[in-house]
DNA sequence: TCTGAAAAAATGTAAGA
DNA sequence: TCTTACATTTTTTCAGA
């Protein structure tokens, strides 16, 4: 990717409301040229979309956790991360190497609910879970260096 | 907290660009309205913030990893997520409950690079490591039910 | 793929209920 | 805390290099 499209996309991780005027300031391009590779970045899907950070525990979700996952029959075919998608809880599912096949990241309210979110994961895609509950998170969603 | 106020971050996190208009005719307030409950929710710490959702392949990042952290002394007071701030590579630091202190959501280039950035923290933080790459990832960042 | 121009739309501020 | 009004800024489109 070229290195302009590159200082966009970071400007954009950094700010997702900035003004096309404001990037061109920032890139030294017109309003509309950054206005147009802004579209292109985002029909390639190398922008995906855009999104505010929210700070969970205001909004009542003050319980995050990870949950590692292990089909009971490791035989069958894996539709896990497809069984799981219905569950609005889980705001990420990673399919991973090693001892499980999958980290789920969950966000609920309270320990009572994550129990009942267990039980429905478990269920759902019949597998065996290790939950991991997050006591804090010194940051989360930092921009990564491109 | 109002249910106005969850209407507005609802949509937000949907869509962190949607403008003030729209979110004024999804809610069926005045454009100034919603305007002004957006920018007391920032205030409030509420939305903490914009940014692009970007596919980490295409910017060149594609390999995602967790890595569990656990200090060598587990005695010393414990300063692990300042002293891994530094590092950029490090997109989340969660604090956790269970065998390890903290689980990290690292992005890099490639196996050398992770390589070497887990030598990076090791010595950094005093701490021993246990890493689980992530193979893919069905889903991602999707939006919490409010 | 860029610029510059111009119309259309959105933002930001203020007065008043 | 809302609305309406209005000046300002931004977005969006398009012709042309």
């Amino acid at each position: 990717m070229e290195q302009l499209d590159r200082e966009i996309v970071e400007l954009l991780v950094k700010d997702g409301r900035m003004s096309y005027t404001d990037l061109g300031k920032a890139t030294g391009l017109s309003t509309s040229a950054v206005h147009q590779r802004v579209r292109r970045l985002e029909q390639r899907g190398v922008i995906k979309g855009y999104t505010a950070l929210i700070d969970a525990e205001s909004v009542g979700l003050a319980m995050t956790a990870f949950i590692s996952v292990k089909p009971f029959d490791p035989s069958a075919p894996d539709d896990i991360a497809e069984r799981l998608a219905g569950i609005e809880e889980i705001e990420a599912c990673h399919s991973v190497a090693g001892d499980e096949n999958y980290i789920l990241k969950v966000r609920v309210a309270t320990p009572t609910e994550l129990e009942l979110l267990l039980a429905r994961v478990r269920s759902v895609a019949g597998v065996s879970t290790r939950t991991t509950v997050v006591l804090s998170t010194p940051y989360e969603a930092r921009p990564p260096r491109l």
